[in-house]
DNA sequence: CCCTTTAATAGTCACACCGACTATTAAAGG
DNA sequence: CCTTTAATAGTCGGTGTGACTATTAAAGGG
């Protein structure tokens, strides 16, 4: 910060860039918008835009998550900085630093086209390569930090509405982490975590048709997991 | 990225912040520098500077940190992003948006001035308060984000000279905690935990003295614990 | 040269947690 | 009413860890 009659300073665009993830079918997705002009016209990219003067880059990614989610409240919505992209060569027009934010939302309206023009899709996680600029990047980095959130705070509940049934909660973990876990077992560990999940008294879900009705939870107060819920392990790491 | 014609985009200034962490005399003490014009001319800030128009902000931040500490080669050393701030009153001057980073130094060389003009100096973390612009903010999560990782990452080590006992990176722990930690559990701990540390073949190191000398122990190649190495519960919460 | 001091290293024990698994309960639908 | 489906309850063994004790190895002082 000090310094500033030593360089020559030159003046940077910043934006920010959005990973709006949600859980659609089963399935972890993202929020891709068509770009309509160069570079990169044609292909998808996540949203994002300018930080305007008088805001801030976490202001800047709520209003931005507003415009192009078309919800009309986004105070609730759980946004998570990631990290700045700065490297020179990121946008071939000028120079552009990008603040990177996650945003998770519990349920997933049909996008509808956003403050740009431009068209706007629900798009599986794994379905979503060849993005615009560093954007694949972007969004990889986005799931790598929600995975490990998940094991150490109580992020999931992000992903779910209001209330909901422990078998949601376990399809979030199971869905960003692409495995399965023991049902059982994790509930255990659930409503032995103090703070994590409330019990609704009296409330229960139909699942969709069929089978016992599952209780329903709000989120808790706590913000970690003391111990943490660890993924479990791919292979070859002691447990 | 989109809507370049949209917004009228404003020009910010980016500056990289360095927490420069290092362990002397078995505190944790951070790199401070002496402003030397307004604003908060006098005041103790944290080093940092501009990000020159064709580096990344991660080059700017070793870039700076070589100038800071006037090590030779810091191309070994730590360096972490820990997030961007760019609240806009941050700077009475003008629109700065800064990207902070952490960094980790094993020993540490008494401060020398630095590249810029102004008096650099060593400060217990304890004592460093009322710094120049938001830097109390960007030390105390560069703080929090050091103390979280030794839990799941092998980052103490980058607090160690290439050759080090155990004791000495059970200080790293109780240091960065200000904890105390059982000796014989870490050491089990450590050792069970494959890639951490490899032992150094018949190499011992007299501790200053009495008592006898330690083994000596390189950092290993694993890069996250698993299962983490959590620290003490503080309170109240499950262990 | 021995004896004390200091610190590293080795080992023990019990408890909590967790993975894997089986059993029971409760509701929906035919 | 019986089958199906899914939630919920419970069991058991292994492992990791906190708390603790015992042993070993060297330095330094008398």
């Amino acid at each position: 910060m000090d310094g500033y009659d030593k360089y020559a300073f030159e003046p940077f665009a910043v934006t920010v860039d959005l990973a709006v993830l949600t859980l659609r079918a089963d399935a972890l997705q993202v929020l891709l918008v068509e770009r309509g002009q160069e570079p990169f016209a044609g292909q998808w990219a996540l949203p994002g835009g300018f930080v305007l003067p008088d805001e801030s880059a976490e202001r800047a990614a709520r209003r931005e998550l507003g415009e192009e989610t078309g919800l009309a409240d986004v105070s609730g919505l759980h946004l998570e900085q990631l990290r700045t992209y700065s490297e020179p060569g990121r946008d071939p027009r000028m120079r552009v630093v990008s603040v990177a934010f996650a945003a998770l939302l519990p349920d997933a309206p049909e996008a509808r086209g956003g403050g740009d023009a431009a068209q706007a899709r629900w798009t599986p996680y794994d379905a979503a390569r060849g993005l615009a600029f560093d954007h694949d990047r972007i969004l990889a980095d986005a799931r790598d930090r929600v995975g490990a959130k998940l094991e150490y705070t109580c992020l999931a509940t992000a992903f779910c509405p209001p209330e909901f049934t422990l078998g949601e909660l376990q399809q979030v973990y199971e869905t960003v982490w692409g495995t399965t876990l023991d049902r059982p077992n994790f509930r255990r560990k659930v409503l032995a975590t103090p703070g994590f999940v409330d019990a609704v008294p009296g409330a229960s879900r139909l699942t969709g048709g069929r089978g016992k009705p599952a209780a329903l939870y709000r989120a808790g107060t706590a913000a970690t997991l003391h111990p943490p819920l660890l993924r479990p392990t791919p292979e070859g790491r002691p447990a």
